[in-house]
DNA sequence: TTTTTATTTGCTGTTTTTTGCAATTAATAA
DNA sequence: TTATTAATTGCAAAAAACAGCAAATAAAAA
């Protein structure tokens, strides 16, 4: 077997499956580990792959990285964003609360669009003072670090003194069947007087979160008005919404 | 499987989720806690995500960091900031302000510094979630677009309930005689209440400022405890505060 | 062709990296 | 507080990387 040939099947290996292992290529074409090692490092050189502990992987798999496309599955949750847009009316009262996929729907509140916006979330605050006909409210109380919303009995009782016509909400695991969970029990307090202090939820969520739950239960589905992912609302993946009482867009 | 996998796993993990705890990655991925824990070890000296107690958030749920590139007089606001941390104890209870040199307090209170602060300023708000042992607390209200911090009666109903060791403020204006005074009525208002809501007012101003006044007043200047500059207590700048019962810093 | 030279390949022993385990210490929750 | 859970440290086994060497192969020159 010729050296151009054996590099040839490696890269169309790393190519194919992202990633490989020296050892079963080198099992597979029948050559020691360290000719396909020294195969690997020129291949790497040359800038074809990039090679690791144990293998190499693809250029783009290497390259990964969530510093410089900051936001995860940002077309997607663009997209989730553009259609919860359409449920908002002028001058309507809305709530938005944190994470990624409601900020970008803060982000794509059109510059015309007036309406009165409560938040629990620091960045999405900081978004909406951008938007001359935003009328921001921020939901005061004790500031979680890690996911930078208001948080704690203060929150909880400013938020029992109002009633928003729609809560935009987002979610850490969504299951059809066990409902809305989260990871972190003040947040799902939190959550739960957002929902309350709302005439309508709307559950924003990427599909890849669907059938995914932990510890703690925000609330079942039947809580949400509508769930929101980036999919077609009768796609098979959301099938196991069709039963339940929420609207899927 | 390669390390490089894992950690690309334990990534989408964490963007998906926004936070992931190492037991569960740990069984996910099938391997010790350990390797788990060394990856995210890994992730966070390479910033593309934040280790935190027992598991992982996501940075674009945790970082925010606005450049501050265009800050006026940035030098004497430091030398100010670096003042009035001299006067906050171990575990002390205290309000910030929005405004430049109050931000630049905040960006200044190191990592170890253990203390309780109120803050209704947008920006001060991000910079305090940065430091590990300051508990931050957001007083709600409207947020005032050009100012970025929260006004108006429900802003100054919160305030009401507090009694902090501390306030810094800033203000638009301040002269010896007349006191200190804004531009704009409702920022008036709310300050007012957070100097009646501290034991001790601090005024934090560039010497610029001095000798200034405008349209509404907010108080006089016995009403504040400490007025801290950049200049020396004894510059003559600082004569006409000599006669009023006020310290200088 | 044969000889010489250069390249490639596999092998050996050594060093480094990775991983899991256990004991101690630290942090968090009840 | 105490109980529980997580982090840290040191260690050892396993796997992989590396360096040097020699045999095998290919290429070039005589």
């Amino acid at each position: 077997m010729l050296k151009e040939e054996r590099q040839r099947t490696i890269l169309s290996e790393v190519e194919l499956h992202n990633r490989v292992l020296l050892t079963d290529i080198a099992e597979k074409l029948d050559v020691s580990i360290d000719t396909i090692r020294r195969d690997v490092k020129e291949l790497d050189a040359d800038n074809k792959l990039r090679k690791v502990h144990g293998g190499a992987v693809s250029l783009g798999f290497a390259n990964y990285s969530p510093a410089r496309n900051n936001v995860y599955a940002l077309a997607q949750k663009t997209a989730i964003a553009q259609k919860a847009l359409n449920l908002i009316g002028d001058n309507n009262v809305i709530l938005i609360d944190g994470g990624t996929t409601c900020l970008e729907l803060a982000r794509l509140i059109p510059a015309e669009q007036s309406i009165t916006c409560f938040t629990l979330s620091l960045p999405v605050a900081m978004e909406l003072l951008n938007k001359p006909k935003v009328e921001t409210i921020f939901i005061g109380g004790v500031l979680s670090k890690d996911s930078q919303i208001s948080i704690g009995p203060n929150t909880i009782h400013n938020l029992s003194e109002i009633k928003v016509d729609y809560a935009f909400i987002g979610t850490g695991y969504v299951d059809a069947n066990f409902g809305l969970t989260e990871f972190d029990w003040d947040i799902v307090q939190t959550k739960k007087a957002v929902i309350k202090a709302s005439k309508k939820a709307i559950l924003l969520s990427i599909s890849e979160k669907l059938h995914s739950q932990h510890r703690y239960k925000t609330c079942g589905i039947n809580e949400i008005d509508t769930l929101i992912t980036e999919l077609e609302p009768n796609h098979q993946l959301l099938n196991a919404f069709k039963d339940q009482d929420i609207k899927r867009l």
